[in-house]
DNA sequence: CAGCCACGTAAGCAACTCCTTAATTAATAA
DNA sequence: TTATTAATTAAGGAGTTGCTTACGTGGCTG
């Protein structure tokens, strides 16, 4: 990785598959390690080094109660994330109002269903 | 890196502060490999292999004009990734109302400014 | 042709990633 | 106490990354 800002730190942890299933998998509720690992054709040292790439990233927060160790998800780093990514994409100075019109039909639906 | 899924290679390619500069600058317009070198204090063939990885990714394309290489940004990769993103952001069930109003008062401030 | 310019490739190296197995910590249960 | 369960830490290895310097390639110019 190398790069040690923050961006760069979160970037690098979602550039693996494994730890994103584990984040998709939280996204359920939390879970204990070796409910996360279970899925995994990998030791439980390996997800356990995972974890830490999580939570150095700030992307998950654990608790501990009892011999079990509890994986909740922190969404908050991806808000960066993803203000550098519009910003690219380059819907900040344009395409505000495909958005809000997206928006609002997105919105409309789930208020019908 | 190791993983090679598209979404991962896009991740590992924007985990890195001097490529994220590149597509920065890149926003601009495009440019050569000399000019988009300059700012940083790195080598040319050290510029050269970030384009290449950025370019694995799809973030840019190269083009060929005499002895000039053009770089041209590519946003279509980043639609995934905020894809992704916005998914575990829990945006895409949840806080319309949120978002809904952030992106009014950005619209407010721009057209203001 | 020779020489320069823009850029890439090749080779090498320190540091890091991602995995492994073995040993360790800590709590529960007999 | 001893054994079991849950998870981490330690140590090590194969492969990758990010940089360097040196060299190669293709296009322009005198």
């Amino acid at each position: 990785m190398a790069a040690s800002d923050e961006l760069s730190v979160v970037f690098a942890a979602l550039a693996d598959p494994t730890r994103r299933a584990i984040l998709s998998r939280l996204r359920q509720g939390p879970t204990t390690v070796g409910e996360l690992a279970e899925p995994f054709s990998m030791s439980r040292p390996a997800i356990s080094q995972h974890l830490r790439v999580l939570q150095n990233a700030g992307l998950i927060e654990r608790t501990t109660s009892a011999q079990w160790r509890t994986c909740n998800l922190r969404t908050e780093p991806l808000d960066d994330v993803s203000a550098w990514i519009d910003h690219h994409r380059g819907l900040w100075n344009e395409r505000f109002d495909l958005l809000d019109e997206r928006l609002r039909e997105l919105k409309e639906r789930s208020s019908d269903g």
